[in-house]
DNA sequence: GTAAAATTAGTTAATAATTTTCAACTATTT
DNA sequence: AAATAGTTGAAAATTATTAACTAATTTTAC
């Protein structure tokens, strides 16, 4: 992801744009909040309003470059949608987030929608639960 | 779902908790928001402030009496759980929804939560795309 | 049934997260 | 370099939900 996918997308070659990208590629959990970017711009001396973060996410969401995570308790966050299709484990204690797919699941998900006559855009599936070091 | 379900509960019985719990039950899509509650509410003429309606349906889900789910844009709407665990198929277009059940997919959830060390507690699935009318 | 104790309700105010507004600025086009 | 179309940051506005508080209602013990 870089000012070239930016191009691509219809968006202009902005410094936030490529800074809240930067981050989204270079931080540790890949998975961040709006207020976590927003925290990281700050700490890197980076003079964003909060505004526009949320303004260039949504963006970022619709030409597809990253997805939107929506938990159960409200929070979202976010993660760059240039990697394999996966779903989530979320631990409710201490909030780590791991990663898994299962081509089973995903074929059951095709077939019930067709069952039901669902032309399918797209699905959540997260599992809550404690992690190992939450137990 | 009645005045007994809630002694068991633990909470008391008052009118706004049995007439929320009895348009839980009554409405033709048995998905509502707290909005739709409310606004249910005001037609029939009953007089129950919001912060009732939240706290009423808070409890409810605390207690298993019913379920909250969230969407992907950030919508949520409460449903009785006194009925099979099922997932849910939700129209991107109409909003209307429809309730599945899948016990490979159950199964396959609790393998991936195994093989991660997760003690599960929870899941969602949500199924999107355009229902049979909004093709 | 009645009164006292405990819980609950409604109003209003507060909060949190996100979005809008708008004038000033920037990137791209010409 | 000027024109233009899109973008930004600050602050105000919105939205959904929750908290605080007093009045009202339900339950429990007689």
């Amino acid at each position: 992801m870089d000012a070239q996918d930016l191009k691509s997308a219809g968006l202009k070659v902005t410094l936030p744009r490529l800074k809240i990208l930067e981050i989204l590629e270079t931080s540790d959990n890949h998975h961040m909040s709006a207020e976590d970017i927003y925290r990281t711009l700050m700490i890197q001396g980076a003079e964003v309003g909060v505004a526009t973060i949320y303004r260039v996410l949504t963006q970022f969401e619709e030409a597809g470059m990253v997805n939107k995570l929506n938990f159960d308790n409200g929070q979202s966050v976010f993660e760059l949608s240039n990697v394999d299709h996966h779903d989530h484990l979320v631990c409710v204690k201490c909030g780590k987030i791991d990663e898994f797919s299962d081509e089973v699941i995903e074929q059951h998900q095709h077939d019930i929608a067709n069952k039901y006559g669902y032309q399918l855009t797209g699905h959540c599936l997260y599992l809550y639960g404690f992690c190992k070091g939450c137990h």
